[in-house]
Formats: structure tokens, C-alpha cells, sequence
RNA sequence: GCCGAGGUGGCGGAACCGGUAGACGCGUCAGACUUAAAAUCUGAUGGUGGCAACACUGUAAGGGUUCGAGUCCCUUCCUCGGCACCA
């Protein structure tokens, strides 16, 4: 009896298939070599776009701690992917690189003095190992390193193409400084008002930065959306990141303190709610666009002092300080007053934080009665509240003017109450009022939907809508305005272990691009990387004398390095053409292989990475090296895999699952095939460390099951059995070969798994059948001996289909059995490309036998007024005789129980599907 | 607060378009083998009642549509992910 012993046979296969580079170079295949060869010539001879697949996992960071299970998942997730593909007959490139920029290793070298460099390249050659470890069919051949000078070079050939364009540019920018990692941050990798990687309070400063000018790209952005396949939640953040709302922007004319008249300064306020214009109460400013728009010098003297100080102590605040204002709003009143253009009414202006600097206009129309943010603010300093828009939904008789906000709250609840017209409306009014009494949340006051316009002179009667419309269009103060959540990219970083920004200064100080031939502009090596607040490239002595030499007496080089969002949002591209000296990548090699045909990736790069390919890819597009918008056609998710305790894996919890660990106990087969099994692709699962033991002991079966089935000398009476089992397969290749590209990948495991089963419970039966042997209930079993020259239940073509289709779950143990199997028979001239070494993974891949799948009876449930009572077996030509169906279910006895003094009123059939009998 | 995803046995999860709820795996229980254990194999396994046949009940809670609802609609609750003073 023959033991699986995956240590023995997975090492082997993986350097076979290495040494037969069975997965290489298939971006360098033009069609007419290599592995194509066992393509039909209709295949091979023709380069249809539509037999490419370009199959892309996010690159990793090749972390210390090695490859992660998470890692496994999504790349076995791709793999299987790949190897089903290909055996379908399509050209697919599956590229494999490494996001090697980055802090981790830049901050192990702090601690250690050990090279970020060589950090890198030891944990890359780790990570390579466990990849191959685990049979992930990559081309290795266009590796690919961040870091590496041939990759970041082109990087900062994009920089220049974007500074060629104005798209790259320079600005002084409050930035958000980390103490701790001595760095900006962007935006999106401050969380909470703390730094995303270390945890440090994030502060504010001043620094002349480099950015990308995405909002270049803003609306297309948007548009594009639209022609991808991606997941919606995925879509939903972007937009929502991108943050286009539609408006108005209103002037609002500052009134001098002197004269009371017109001074020539106005402060223009936006808003999505124009309707709600007659309700403004106050003018709220933030510091900087106070400072901006130099209201300062209007101030009269006694308030001089406590504006000025306010917007002090407004710019030092930290994010975590601005975040508690949010409950407590914070403002000072400057003593100005300006005119609202529609209602002619003065309003005073308030300086206060609250109000974004970044978004909008920086200033806004204070509406107490319509905003929660405002009325907060209003409460605090006793400003008026004006309601100007009643709910539309219900009926309103008294409608009064200039009420106060509790009044105008009061009648929302009771409306809210009369409304909801049925018998629990007082229960709902109980519990409204409670809640307003118990909560004096200012929230529950307002109510800031559309309705219906009140308190607003000639606009009263109108709907919010319209009133919208006609606001605008009557005023010249008013234009209809958009306005976007989404900033320029900050790209400037002061670390090291990055792509050095392309840019040198000239003794005035002004920046020039690098010259080409002086590209790659390489990384120095001599730099102290202890931080000091600076770039620690400023350390470089070679730096700063390569600068000289080349540019002249007095030229500094740029000491910031790329943020490696830049690395990593062009590499899709440069896959395609690896080892390009000339280009980024050939635009033959880009038209063939381009777009990504499917991304898998993690739900954190959901924003920012896809974000920023998105923007190099329409601009690149837009330079005529593209002809395509998108990257991304299809995208997914993989979910994260989380501890045995359902936790998050983390060192310092102690759930960490090793992949190695796995390997070394069940192999890679048994590690694949466990976490494709876990659950669906995209959700979150917790690690089960028993059942992967039930992954083996099934990989186990199908070892024994194979090769003793297959030299198995008994003979096999029942031809029952055997069609059975064949029907079996035939609808087993028919489920994995939906589930697949569907990314059901548990589901076409546990179709592979009831198939063994009844195989192996039918092949204990068969050589039982010397014996006496009675029929299980439930199968219409019939023990009469048949004449059958067979010596097992399936023949071999049949056992290699199932091989086949197990091939890319588990392709060490499909090799295995393989070329146990079949290789000692196979003809291999018929694959005249490969030699000697005819793999399982250059098979083609089966077709399901569309009758044999097809039972030939079939169980049709049969209810009786929804309630389920009995199966009818109904062959499969009479399905669609209805009359006898029916008569046949009546006569169930089962179903004849539930008829009896009961009369039929009608039944529903659906042909092969189920019977319902209505009785009353 | 807003946006999104979700809630099914002891656990991970199945269930195509509204049509047999719980596939498959884990665990548990019982049995076989064994001096014993492990491993392996066989059987049972949502809950309640019943010796049994069987019946009732059951997909977060409540209501609705339908011959029929895990699936569709309304209301409520909870969990997770993201965003958050975005005017």
C-alpha cells in the first residue's frame, strides 16, 4: 500500500518544473515556441486578445518575517487561476516582483546599521524560496525590484514626464510631520490624527514639498470607474474619496467697520444647500483663509488682539486637538459684518477651525436651523436659528414664522409622529420625545433634508430643489460651483530607502530636471541613517560631489526620495518588458499584454494604490504611451486571514500561523489546498488548525484511491456502480470548471471531495460485491451481475480527468499521480516542445460529457402547501409530462396522508425542479 | 453620524434566477481495530417530542408579498470594513 508522503515528491516536481522552465518567458512567447506548442494550431498561430490573460497580484513587501499565510492565500488564489488557463488553452502572463522600498528596512537599519539593501535582497531571497515552495506557477523571468536601479530608474523617468507636463510640481504645503519617523506624511497615512506606521501623534509644519497633480484628473477618475469590474464597495470609496459635490458658491460682501459701506473684499462662502440661504445667521471663516484674504486689515483695534491670537493658537492646534473641537466648537467673532446678498440681511463673521482651510472655498454660510455643525457652533454663541425648510412628506396648517429651534424641533417630532400613520405612531412619538428629553443633543433639532422653503421671501412654497435652480440663476453673487475632496499627491519624503527625486538646484535655488543620460540618478550608499529631521540624504557625500561634477560648482541635489506609492503604481506596466533599457516597456509588448485582465489585491490598497495607477495610467494614456484608460479590468479581493482565536495574526497575540510550519508537516499541497477551502476568496476567515488535517487526510485518500484503483487486479461486476461514478466525475469537472473562474474555490474543493467519496465508497463496495451485500436505502441499488472486462470502476482516461481538474489545487500531488499514472504510457511525441518531461500542467483540460452528467432520473420534491412531504423519481424524457407527474405524486402515500378529505385547488410544476400541491 | 459588507448547526461554511436549508470539512458521540493510545475505518450528528414510522420547529428580531422566502419588500437590532467638522 502506497503512503502519500508529499515531503518525498513536492521538492522533485518543483525543481522539474523549474529545470523545464515550464511556466518562463510566455511574455517573450511570440506564438511559435515554447509551451505553446501543445496549444491546437488555431491557438498558437493567431495572437488573439482575447487568449491573453494578463493575471496580477499586488506585489509584495518582502518583509523580514518572511512569507505570511495571508500571502498564500491570495497568491494560490491566482496561481490556481493561472494553471486553469492555461490548460484552457490561453496565453497567460503571470508576472512576480517585489514593493522593495520602504520604511521597514530603512528603520531596521537605524536600529541594526545592517543595509537596507541587503536587508531587502535576504528577505527577497526568502520570500522567492517559500514561493516556490508553494508552486506558484510565476514567470520568473520578469522579476521584478522596486529598488532595484533598472526599476527606479523609469520611476523617476515618470517623475520627469509628469515635470515635463506641470504635473509635477513644487509647493510650500502644511504637511503632516511625524516627530517619531522624522517625516511627512500624506494625508492618507495619517489615521486618527496618528502616524499610520508608528502610532506618533502627528503635528503640523511648513516645507516646500513635491507634489503629483492628480486633481488634473479628478473627473476622469470619477468617469472611469464606470468601466471597470470591481467589486461596488471598492468604487463607492473612491468616489467617496475623490468627494465631488455639486453646489454654489456665494460672495458675501465684508461691510468696512468706518463707514458701513462696501469695502472691495468679499468672502466667498460654498454650499451644497443654497436653499437654505434665508437661514444664515453668521459668516464662519477659517484662520488661514482670513489670513489669505488679508481681513486683518479691516479689524478694529480691540479685536486686533483676540483674532490674532485665536488664529495663533488655531495653526499649532494638532490634529488630535482639532478632533476634540469637534464636540466643541471653537471661534472668535472678528466684529465684522457682511451683507447676504439675497435676503439683504447683516450677519456678523466668526473666525473658527472648524471650517476646513482645504475644502470648499474655506469659508461657510453659517445655517444653524439646517446644519449640525452650525447650530453647534450658533448654541455656543448665542446666534439666532432660522429655520427656512419644512418637510415636504407631511401636511403642515400652521405654518409660523422666525421660530425658535426647539419650537421648528418640537413640530418635526409630532409631524414625524403623524406621519407614520398607523397604530404604533404614538409608540414612535413616546419614543422621539424621550429621546429628546433624555438626549439634548443638539442633532435631533435640525433637520437638514430637503423640503419645502419657508421663512424665505419670494422663494417660500418652493421645493428645495427648485429652489436650488432659481437661487443662482437670479444673482450674480451666486454660481453654481463643484468642489472636490481630493488634494494634489504629496510624493516628498525624507527617508532613505527610496527612489531619489530626480531634481537638482541650481545655486539660485531653482529646480532642473535630471538629465537623461544621468539616469538612473542612483540611491548613494554613504548615508548616516540616524534621523535628524532632515533628509538623511543630506549626509551623502557622493551625492552632493556627483551633483557638482555634473552640473557645476554650487548645484545641491534634491535630498527627498519618492513616497513608494510612486514605486508601486506604475509596476504593472514594466512587468511586461522586465528587462527594457530603453523604454519603461515596449509599446508592442504594452498593446499585447495590457490591460491587467484581473488584480487581486487587498482590501487596504482599495484608496490609494489603485488611486495613483489610475492617475499614471490616464497620463501616460495622455503622452501616447498607452492606448488603453484603465488598468484594472476586473478586480477582487482577497479577505484576511485571521488567527485560530479569530484575532487579527500579530506577533504580540501569538496567533501567528507559519506557512513553513505547514509545509514542513502536510506540505504545500495539503497548505493550498486548506486555505483555497477556508471559505469564499473574499471574506475574512479564522485559521482552523484541525482542519487543515482534514485537507491532508482528503489528499491522502485520493493518493491511495489513484494508485491502488489503478493496479487493482479485482474485477468489477457492478455496472451500476461504475456509471455512478462516471456521471459523478462528469458533473464534478462540470462544477469546477464553473467554480474556478467564478473564484468559488471551496466549492469546487468540496465537489472534488463528494466525488471521492462516492468513488471510494463505491470501489469498497465493488470489492465487496463477492460478498453478500445489501443495497443502502436511499440508492436504487440493483446487485445483478454484469458481464465486464474493466478491472476498476474507472478507466484511466477517466482517472487522469479527475487528476487534471485537481491539477491546479493541488499540483504537486496531481504531478505525482500523473506521471505515475500516465506518463509511463503516454505517447510524448505528442508534445514534440517538451521533451522528455510530458507534465500534467501542459494538459489540456477536460470536457465534461454534457449526457453522462445528466442524471437520467431525477428527484422531484413534492410539496403539499409549501411543506415539503415526499420525492417522486421521474425520468428524465417524461419530466415534462405534467398530467403524470402529477398523478403519480398523488398516489404517494406520503403526499396521499395530507390529500385526504382536502381538495386540490391548484399545483405549480416546474419540470425537474418540484411539485407543489394546494389544498384547502 | 455617513458609505459599504454581513448575521445560516458546537465551528468554518453550502444553497444557481424565490423551489428539498445545513453540501463539504472540522468537532462531538457511538462502534471496529489495539494490551492501551495515536492513526485509520464504520455509523450517527440543527432543535423539540416519540420505541418507531413520523410530526412539529428552525437561516438575528418583528411584519409583509407569494402556491412557496435564508433568498424579495418594510421596520428594528447586532457585527465587521472604510470615511468622518467635507459645509
Amino acid at each position: 500500500m502506497p503512503v502519500y508522503d508529499p515531503q518525498h515528491f513536492e521538492k522533485k516536481w518543483q525543481a522539474a518544473w523549474e529545470k523545464a522552465g515550464l511556466f518562463q518567458g510566455l511574455a517573450d512567447a511570440q506564438g511559435d515556441e515554447g509551451v505553446w506548442d501543445i496549444l491546437p494550431a488555431d491557438k498558437t498561430s493567431s495572437v488573439d486578445a482575447r487568449d491573453i490573460l494578463y493575471l496580477l497580484f499586488a506585489f509584495a513587501y518582502p518583509s523580514g518575517s518572511g512569507l505570511h499565510v495571508g500571502h498564500v492565500e491570495s497568491k494560490t488564489a491566482l496561481d490556481i487561476l493561472a494553471r486553469y488557463y492555461r490548460m484552457n488553452g490561453k496565453r497567460v502572463f503571470f508576472p512576480v516582483g517585489w514593493d522593495a522600498f520602504g520604511l521597514p528596512a530603512e528603520n531596521y537599519a537605524i536600529k541594526t546599521g545592517v543595509h537596507p539593501a541587503d536587508t531587502t535582497r535576504s528577505a527577497i531571497n526568502t520570500f522567492r524560496e517559500q514561493i516556490k515552495r508553494i508552486g506558484i506557477s510565476y514567470d520568473w523571468q520578469t522579476e521584478i525590484a522596486t529598488s532595484h536601479e533598472e526599476y527606479y530608474r523609469w520611476t523617476q523617468w515618470l517623475f520627469l514626464e509628469l515635470y515635463k507636463k506641470g504635473l509635477a510640481y513644487q509647493g510650500q504645503a502644511m504637511v503632516n510631520w511625524c516627530p517619531s519617523c522624522q517625516t511627512v506624511l500624506a494625508n492618507e497615512q495619517v489615521v486618527d490624527g496618528v502616524c499610520e506606521r508608528c502610532g506618533h501623534e502627528v503635528k503640523q509644519k511648513q516645507m516646500k514639498q513635491w507634489f503629483f497633480k492628480i486633481t488634473e484628473y479628478k473627473d476622469e477618475l470619477i468617469a472611469g470607474l464606470d468601466q471597470v469590474d470591481w467589486p461596488r464597495a471598492t468604487k463607492d470609496q473612491q468616489l467617496h474619496w475623490i468627494g465631488k459635490s455639486k453646489g454654489a458658491t456665494v460672495d458675501f460682501n465684508v461691510l468696512s467697520e468706518i463707514s458701513d459701506n462696501n469695502s472691495n473684499i468679499n468672502i466667498r462662502c460654498f454650499t451644497t444647500r443654497i436653499d437654505t440661504i434665508f437661514g444664515v445667521t453668521f459668516l464662519a471663516i477659517s484662520p488661514e483663509m482670513f489670513t489669505e484674504l488679508g481681513l486683518h486689515n479691516l479689524l478694529q483695534k480691540n479685536k486686533l488682539a483676540e483674532v490674532d491670537a485665536y488664529i495663533e493658537k488655531a495653526y499649532s492646534k494638532t490634529e488630535e486637538q482639532r478632533k476634540i473641537g469637534e464636540k466643541n466648537k471653537t471661534g472668535v467673532d472678528t466684529g465684522l459684518k457682511v451683507i447676504n446678498p439675497v435676503s439683504g440681511k447683516k450677519v456678523p463673521v466668526y473666525v473658527a477651525d472648524y471650517v476646513l482651510a482645504g475644502y470648499g472655498t474655506g469659508a461657510v454660510m453659517g445655517v444653524p436651523a439646517h446644519d449640525a455643525r452650525d447650530l453647534q457652533f450658533a448654541r455656543k454663541f448665542s446666534l439666532p436659528v432660522i429655520p427656512v425648510v419644512k418637510r415636504s412628506d407631511a401636511d403642515n396648517p400652521n405654518s409660523q414664522e422666525n421660530i425658535s429651534a426647539h419650537e421648528s424641533a418640537e413640530r418635526i417630532t409630532t409631524e414625524k409622529a403623524n406621519g407614520t400613520n398607523n397604530e404604533k405612531a404614538s409608540e414612535i412619538a413616546n419614543k422621539i420625545n424621550v429621546a429628546g428629553r433624555e438626549n439634548s443633543d443638539d442633532d435631533n433639532l435640525i433637520h437638514s433634508e430637503h423640503g419645502v422653503l419657508i421663512n424665505s421671501g419670494v422663494y417660500d412654497g418652493l421645493t428645495s430643489a427648485e429652489a436650488m435652480q432659481k437661487i443662482p440663476h437670479d444673482f450674480d453673487e451666486i454660481e453654481i460651483a463643484t468642489t472636490y475632496k481630493l488634494r494634489d499627491w504629496l510624493i516628498s519624503r525624507q527617508r532613505y530607502w527610496g527612489a531619489p527625486i530626480p531634481i537638482v538646484y541650481d545655486p539660485s535655488g531653482k529646480a532642473h530636471p535630471i538629465k537623461d543620460e544621468h539616469l538612473p540618478w542612483v540611491l548613494p550608499t554613504d548615508v548616516d541613517f540616524k534621523p535628524t529631521g532632515e533628509s538623511p540624504l543630506k549626509s551623502s557625500q557622493e551625492l552632493i560631489e556627483r551633483t557638482e561634477r555634473l552640473y557645476g560648482k554650487g548645484w545641491r541635489p534634491e535630498f527627498d526620495t519618492m513616497d513608494t506609492f510612486v514605486d508601486s503604481s506604475w509596476y504593472y506596466l514594466r512587468y511586461c518588458d522586465a528587462r527594457n533599457r530603453e523604454k519603461f516597456a515596449s509599446p508592442e509588448r504594452l498593446q499585447q499584454w495590457l490591460p491587467v485582465d484581473f488584480y487581486m489585491i487587498g482590501p487596504e490598497h482599495v484608496v490609494l494604490h489603485l488611486l495613483y495607477s489610475r492617475f499614471f495610467t490616464k497620463f501616460l494614456r495622455d503622452q501616447g504611451y498607452l492606448n488603453f484608460d484603465e488598468p484594472f479590468i476586473k478586480m477582487r479581493h482577497q479577505g484576511m486571514i485571521l488567527g485560530p482565536d479569530g484575532k487579527k495574526m500579530s506577533k504580540s497575540k501569538g496567533n501567528v500561523i507559519n506557512p513553513d510550519e505547514i509545509i514542513a508537516k502536510f506540505g504545500a499541497d495539503t497548505l493550498r489546498l486548506y486555505e483555497m477551502f477556508m471559505g469564499p476568496i473574499d471574506a475574512d476567515k479564522p485559521w482552523d488548525v484541525r482542519a487543515v488535517a482534514g485537507i491532508y487526510r482528503f489528499l491522502s485518500r485520493v493518493y491511495d484511491l489513484l494508485l491502488t484503483s489503478a493496479k487493482s487486479t479485482s474485477h468489477v461486476n457492478s455496472r451500476e456502480k461504475k456509471k455512478q461514478v462516471q456521471q459523478k466525475l462528469h458533473q464534478t469537472i462540470r462544477k469546477v470548471s464553473g467554480d474556478i473562474p467564478a473564484l468559488k474555490f471551496n466549492t469546487a474543493i468540496a465537489a472534488m471531495m463528494e466525488f471521492v467519496n462516492l468513488w471510494e465508497n463505491s470501489e469498497k463496495f465493488a470489492n465487496k460485491s463477492d460478498e453478500k451485500v445489501t443495497a443502502k436505502p436511499g440508492t436504487k441499488t440493483d446487485v445483478r451481475s454484469d458481464q465486464n472486462t474493466d478491472q476498476s470502476l474507472l478507466s484511466q482516461a477517466d482517472m487522469i480527468m479527475f487528476i487534471k481538474i485537481l491539477a491546479p489545487f493541488a499540483p504537486f500531488l496531481a504531478e505525482e499521480l500523473y506521471q505515475q499514472l500516465a506518463v509511463p504510457a503516454a505517447n510524448h511525441s505528442e508534445f514534440p516542445g517538451e521533451g522528455e518531461f510530458s507534465s500534467i500542467h501542459l494538459q489540456r483540460w477536460p470536457i465534461w460529457d454534457k449526457r453522462l452528467a445528466e442524471l437520467e432520473q431525477l428527484i422531484i420534491p413534492v410539496q403539499v402547501n409549501g411543506k415539503l412531504r415526499d420525492h417522486l423519481l421521474v425520468n428524465r424524457d417524461s419530466i415534462n409530462d405534467e398530467e403524470t407527474v402529477l398523478e403519480e405524486a398523488k398516489a404517494l402515500p406520503k403526499v396521499t396522508k395530507w390529500l385526504v378529505g382536502k381538495q386540490l385547488i391548484k399545483h405549480i410544476y416546474l419540470p425537474g425542479k418540484i411539485l407543489n400541491l394546494v389544498v384547502k
